[in-house]
DNA sequence: GCTTTGCATGGCTGT
DNA sequence: CAGCCATGCAAAGCC
């Protein structure tokens, strides 16, 4: 029985407790062995030991051996992202993130045994933990630090086992096979990076795409992209330098070390079910740099959720997506949960309950107590809560997105991901710079004004867009298939297959620019194109595809109008016309 | 009587 | 078909 005061190891919750007292919540601090349980989070923890083990000092702090940076020993122990070097050192996650600072440390020099991380790109990366664990000591420890949910069900096995055996720590059997699901778990998340990684996009590697003829895709052999998505939050940026990421995504090739030892808690939730696209953070590199404010801090976008009628009620209870929950928040074991702190992007600290409800064998999270917040950003059902950590504190933060500004079209730039489906695995356009055309986008991002969103009928309360929006959304979607065309400065090769000959390209296929056909007075048809540049409309064959970038300098059919000086073809009254007409045949479509 | 809390239900989505 | 999650609802608490 421990009676020195120690503190939670949660490093969002680090409830100084001393044992056999209760904890400032009011829930009875349970003391067993070598260890004690805090009952805001559900850690087990236990100083001594763990200063034993992470070498810490008396006060359960310890330098970051990279940059010197002190890291609290609920850092280490729980979800609050250090990793673990093979030679006894600690580093923090900004300086495993930073290229060419990582791996070292001050005194020693790292063992070639230790930790190498491969950076291509240099912001998006991921850690993956060696499921050897070389002591026993650490093993369990290990344990503790990766698995969220093992405070639930194996709390007596997350102790320091060096001063008790195993007659003493008398761990049953369910709990062997839970320590048995969490080394599992472990080698499923970590020991096989493939699993966890969602990798999508546009750039890179092994992509090929088989078109017939005609430009239309036929067969998809294999089209991997690679802007890649970390449900557990590892993919992060530094706002300094600013870096080109379309909205919640990275353009970054990730290479994933398997020798290294993160400090973060595998959920089995989040193994067995993946982050769900609509969660996925869209924040854009503004509303980071927003966050971040003038510190040099990096933020990492975690997730978000649009706002149900629930949600933004009176009631005050925002339902966490439960594997957004397991993987992000601090695990909890008890229903009453932690409390938790979270800012606002005015740097507003607000104070949630983090909880959970038994539901159906499984656990619905909440957050409690997000009214003021709510109110404070004025938000409403349909709007967006964004959630980020800043490192290297590890402070949440919340940040939100008006409907309306999902839903507004500046210019005709198609700079909102979020519009799109939030199923649709889709590649940011505005990562290209690539303008999209009346003709191409539904009407409804054309629109200048719109009516407010409303829930789409009532079996569908989740999504929250025009109804209207929702039948042009499918339409352009139907469209957007036709839009994808091999770059025309790639060449393909020819192969034939059962007598078809179809093209073979090395790259993946591109946008091909929208463009609003028409029907002359003589019965030909003829296609009208929008200048990148000047933004007029240019007269086109009707056969020409469109390359993703289009300017007047392109337009080698009329030597007259081949420059943006060029005044436009169509008076003010007949454009309009076109895009309405425009606007209407593709809802007709 | 109103609000808060905790649980249950069932629609919906992903596998 | 499993399970997530939006929401309804009853019980408890509070004014």
């Amino acid at each position: 029985m421990m009676d020195q005061s120690v503190v939670c190891m949660n490093i969002l919750c680090q409830t100084e407790l001393a044992a056999g007292a209760d904890c400032i919540k009011g829930w009875s601090l349970r003391s067993g062995g070598f260890a004690n349980l805090c009952h805001n989070c559900g850690n087990a923890y236990e100083q001594q030991k763990f200063c034993e083990l992470f070498h810490l000092d008396d006060t359960g702090w310890r330098e970051c051996t990279s940059c010197g940076k002190r890291l609290h020993c609920g850092c280490i122990a729980s979800s609050a992202f250090v990793v673990l070097l093979d030679n006894g050192g600690v580093t923090c996650v900004s300086c495993s993130n930073s290229p060419g600072n990582y791996p070292k440390t001050r005194e020693e020099k790292p063992k070639e045994t230790g930790i190498t991380v491969e950076n291509k790109v240099g912001e998006a990366r991921a850690a993956c933990i060696d499921n050897h664990v070389k002591t026993g000591n650490l093993s369990k420890i290990d344990l503790t630090i990766l698995d969220g949910e093992a405070a639930d069900s194996s709390e007596k096995l997350l102790l320091p086992s060096d001063n008790h055996d195993a007659s003493k720590s008398q761990t049953k059997p369910h709990e062997k096979a839970a320590c048995s699901s969490i080394e599992n778990a472990h080698k499923d998340v970590y020991g096989s990076p493939v699993q966890t990684n969602l990798t999508i996009g546009l750039n890179g590697s092994p992509a090929k795409a088989v078109f017939n003829t005609s430009n239309k895709a036929v067969e998809e052999q294999e089209v991997k992209p690679t802007l890649s998505y970390f449900p557990q939050g590892i993919w992060s940026r530094h706002i300094l330098p600013k870096s080109i990421i379309p909205q919640g995504f990275s353009n970054a090739n990730v290479d994933v070390s398997s020798q290294i030892r993160v400090a973060r808690p595998p959920v089995e939730g989040r193994i067995k079910n993946q982050l769900l696209p609509r969660y996925w953070p869209r924040i854009t590199e503004q509303e980071l740099q927003q966050i971040s404010g003038d510190s040099n801090a990096t933020i990492v976008p975690l997730f978000e959720k649009v706002l149900s009628a629930s949600d933004a009620g009176r009631i005050g209870r925002l339902v966490l997506p439960k594997a957004c929950a397991e993987a992000y928040f601090p695990p909890i074991s008890q229903p009453e949960g932690l409390p938790l702190k979270i800012n606002d992007v005015k740097g507003k600290e607000w104070m949630f309950q983090f909880r959970f409800w038994p539901n159906n064998n499984s656990r619905m999270y909440v957050l409690e107590g997000v009214t003021p917040c709510i109110q404070s950003m004025q938000l409403q059902a349909g709007d967006t809560v964004t959630f980020s950590r800043m490192e290297p504190e590890g402070k949440l933060l919340m940040g939100f997105r008006k409907a309306s500004t999902n839903a507004s079209v500046q210019g005709s730039t198609y700079s909102h991901l979020s519009e799109l489906p939030q199923n649709a695995s889709w590649p940011a356009n505005e990562q290209h710079g690539i303008k999209l055309m009346a003709g191409a986008f539904p009407p409804s991002m054309l629109a200048p004004d719109k009516k407010r969103s409303r829930n789409i009928g009532s079996k569908s309360k989740r999504l929250l867009i025009e109804s209207q929006d929702s039948l042009e959304l499918m339409h352009t979607w139907e469209e957007l298939q036709d839009m994808l065309f091999p770059s025309p400065l790639l060449k393909a090769t020819i192969v034939t297959i059962e007598d078809n000959d179809l093209e073979e390209y090395e790259e993946p296929p591109v946008f091909g620019k929208g463009s609003i056909f028409t029907v002359c007075s003589s019965g030909e048809q003829e296609q009208w194109a929008e200048c990148d540049n000047c933004s007029k409309w240019r007269r086109l064959p009707a056969d020409f595809l469109l390359p993703p970038r289009w300017t007047c300098q392109d337009n080698v059919w009329d030597q007259h109008r081949a420059s943006c000086l060029a005044p436009d073809e169509l008076n003010p009254r007949e454009l309009e016309n076109l895009l309405r007409n425009a606007k209407v045949s593709a809802l007709l479509i």
